[in-house]
RNA sequence: GCCCGGAUGGGGUAGCGGCUAUCCUCUGGGACUGUGGAUCCCAGGAGGCGGGUUCGAAUCCCGCUCCGGGCCCCA
């Protein structure tokens, strides 16, 4: 009996191991070059660490198991928690702040669909120790060169949860219900919902229309006719976006419900995807005291790595693939010949398959070579070698000494 | 968890109740033990799984699994 993939898993081929590596690095090159350093946890944590940051709700979404000795595991469905975690258990007097990137597989038991999978990747960073708008523009910014630098057609959306809390303070304890249908954009639920607690028609009015607000920094002036709020933060957060010359749309109704966002929040959609059209997500958020640490603000974003591969078309730079071609019984000159090409750079390879010439030159072909080195006794007794250039077919004789000069031959 | 569509060699397909399951591609070998892409020859390899209907099932029915798309959810 064959055995299939698990459900919502995929396999990688050479090529797209190629391109999704080549995304990465530079995904890594722009995150250091912010000063990020990489930082790596556990594939699987205690699930009661997930639990606490997301609610009891999400171990249906979670794959959680039990370990010889009865702990309750769970492989990480995102990295935000483990980081955390990390950072009140290990780093919580290191100099602040504290600059950490990731890029880590997570682990999500969904009903898979286009863009999502049980299986998926995560670029992402967090800068823990600033509450200020100047830590909120970094990540932004970084966020948008990151998604620019690879080409990606996307929008930004700002918003601020402060803003509706503030909105909704009077709800009390029934604010985060609220929070979450404005986040869903059900203008119906909420209306049913605020209806239902008795809200006056006059003061729902006011919450729908802060939701619906959406443009350019001109909206900061609608919402201020609305609501008593201290807008500065985000006026000065907008202030550096745009010298910085940063796209963005303020959008009120950015919510991302859960309780410990603190302020700015902000999604990155494309358009060329199907339902599953964000690709970047973050804000900021206060995790380390839930977490048994002591009160420390942070900031940051996750990117989903498997869909802006999807959305990226780009071709990996190539070394230069040269096969080494030979007669038998000069098996050790080839291993010999191939070592050196290796050593200058190049992509060396021998046939291990003991095939006559004509395969061997065949295969050369098949797996796209630039050149084929090709060793026979008469090269051998000169200490030379004939090269082909199997784009264009000419042959040439060299001395053995020269083969590292195909390195810049192509 | 829900809805729709699908599943035939490694990949792409034909057959849609009846010979040894079609064709292309692919893989290995040979024609051709000093030269790739062409041609020819030989070989390899398949109806997702389980049950049912039937003299007979890849084909019809049911269940499951997996894939694609959408809903819910999306920390």
């Amino acid at each position: 009996m064959k055995i299939e993939r698990p459900r919502g898993t995929r396999d990688f081929l050479p090529e797209e191991m190629e391109k999704r590596r080549t995304i990465e690095r530079k995904l890594r090159e722009i995150a250091e070059s912010f000063g990020y350093r990489e930082v790596s946890t556990p594939t699987f944590e205690h699930s009661e660490l997930f639990k606490l940051k997301s609610g009891e709700g999400i171990v249906d979404e979670m794959y959680v198991f039990k370990d010889k000795s009865g702990r309750e595991l769970a492989l990480r469905p995102e990295l935000t928690a483990p980081i955390i975690r990390f950072f009140v258990n290990e780093c919580s007097n290191f100099p602040k702040p504290l600059r950490f990137y990731y890029f880590e597989n997570c682990f999500r038991y969904e009903r898979p669909q286009k863009g999502r999978y049980r299986e998926f990747w995560q670029f992402g960073v967090e800068l823990i120790g600033s509450d200020s708008y100047l830590a909120d523009a970094e990540v932004i910014i970084l966020a948008d060169k990151m998604l620019k630098s690879l080409g990606i057609d996307y929008e930004l959306h700002i918003g601020h949860v402060g803003i509706l809390r503030n909105a909704l303070s009077f709800l009390a304890d029934k604010a985060s219900k609220a929070m979450r249908l404005i986040d869903k954009r059900d203008e119906e639920g909420l209306e049913n919902f605020l209806k239902e607690i008795g809200v006056k028609e006059e003061t729902k009015q006011k919450i729908k229309a802060i939701m619906n607000l959406k443009g350019g920094r001109e909206i900061i002036e609608d919402a201020k006719k609305l609501l008593d709020y201290d807008f500065s933060y985000l006026e000065r957060l907008l202030d550096v976006l745009d010298s910085a010359g940063v796209v963005y749309t303020l959008n009120l109704g950015v919510a991302r419900g859960l309780d410990y966002y603190t302020g700015v929040v902000f999604e990155f959609y494309s358009n060329d995807l199907g339902a599953q059209k964000q690709i970047c997500g973050g804000g900021s958020y206060e995790l380390a005291q839930l977490f048994g640490g002591i009160k420390t603000p942070a900031t940051g974003f996750a990117i989903g790595f498997d869909r802006i591969c999807e959305l990226v078309d780009l071709k990996p730079e190539k070394k230069t693939k040269v096969v080494v071609v030979y007669f038998r019984g000069l098996e050790k000159k080839a291993f010999e010949v191939a070592e050196n090409l290796r050593s200058s750079g190049l992509i060396a390879v021998v046939d291990v398959m003991e095939r006559s010439l004509k395969k061997q030159l065949s295969y050369a072909n098949d797996i796209n070579a630039d050149f084929a080195v090709i060793i026979g006794e008469e090269e051998v007794k000169k200490g030379e070698v004939s090269v082909k250039d199997l784009r264009s077919g000419e042959q040439f004789r060299i001395q053995t000494e020269m083969l590292p000069l195909l390195s810049s031959k192509r």
